[in-house]
DNA sequence: TACCAGGTAAAAA
DNA sequence: TTTTTACATGGT
């Protein structure tokens, strides 16, 4: 089998936990215990293996993909010897070993993504955008493509309402697909400069290029202060009582600097487990 | 039945 | 300048 390497450790159930929690996403589905993805057309099927995972098939240029989506970028070892200094930190990470947050492979994929998360719940955002994908992707085997940039700039923001999406969340999809931004170009740019300039698109404001910043690029130090479940996260973990304001978290975010994204992961991973835990069945 | 959920922009105060 | 409101859906 055609095999992915990945730093040990790495555990893939943990790690792709986020496309089960919320239900299912056709784009990157949960499917007989691996995880399918359709990659330049083709879908491949990735699956644990010794020493990172199989992916199959695996095409020239998918591999770079697959390891971009398990989030191979992060240096976990650098993280752990950094929280091992902070003890509320270390605890969590103790209890996550091997977490690997995953990765949007595509620039247009995670803006559209964030924006069908704006302001309501994962579980409402999965099925919503789930409806947007089934009606204008391609589906492949058992999962779909994500709908292409080129297909949402042709279409009227009624038929995106029509999956779902409020008028003005539709509306911001359109003109996201329209835009003369390079999306993948943000690769190459600084964090607060790739943050202006998502801001300048109508629909996109902090929060959103927040969670670009960490969820495609992956960039170290970017940290969603404005989250409200960084905010619970952040608050459970370091106040006994009480819901910490935005600006509290944005300032205590520098205590994890350069290791704000891996931190705010592991902090929402920590306390989902610990909230599904205290409430029993 | 209400109310809240990984926000944003525009109106009102 | 700061605060309030509309937005649409899914789960409880």
């Amino acid at each position: 089998m055609p095999l992915v390497p990945l730093p040990e450790p790495y555990d893939f159930e943990l790690s792709t936990g986020r496309y089960r929690a919320f239900g299912p996403d056709l784009a990157n589905l949960w499917h007989d215990g691996g995880l399918h993805r359709v990659v330049g057309g083709r879908e491949v099927r990735i699956s644990a293996a010794p020493g990172g995972v199989d992916a199959d098939p695996l095409d020239e240029g998918a591999e770079p993909v697959v390891r971009h989506l398990l989030g191979a970028p992060f240096d976990l070892n650098a993280f752990y010897a950094f929280a091992a200094a902070d003890p509320v930190l270390a605890r969590v990470v103790e209890r996550l070993p091997g977490l690997r947050p995953p990765l949007a492979p595509d620039p247009w994929e995670a803006l559209v993504t964030s924006v069908s998360a704006q302001q309501v719940s994962l579980r409402a955002a999965f099925a919503v955008r789930n409806r947007l994908i089934a009606a204008f992707g391609e589906r492949a085997e058992v999962a779909y493509a994500f709908p292409r940039r080129e297909r949402l700039a042709e279409v009227a923001p009624e038929a995106i309402a029509a999956t779902g999406f409020s008028g003005r969340k539709a509306e911001t999809i359109v003109a996201l697909a329209r835009s003369e931004l390079d999306f993948g170009a943000l690769a190459g740019v600084a964090d607060d400069d790739v943050k202006g300039k998502l801001r300048r698109l109508p629909g996109i404001g902090e929060w959103t290029a927040d969670w670009f910043l960490a969820r495609h690029l992956g960039r170290p130090r970017a940290w969603p202060a404005g989250d409200l479940g960084l905010r619970k996260a952040v608050s459970h973990f370091y106040r006994a009582d009480g819901m910490l304001a935005i600006d509290d978290v944005r300032t205590l975010g520098s205590r994890f600097d350069p290791f704000q994204n891996l931190s705010a992961h592991y902090l929402l991973t920590g306390w989902l487990v610990a909230a599904r835990s205290e409430v029993p069945p």
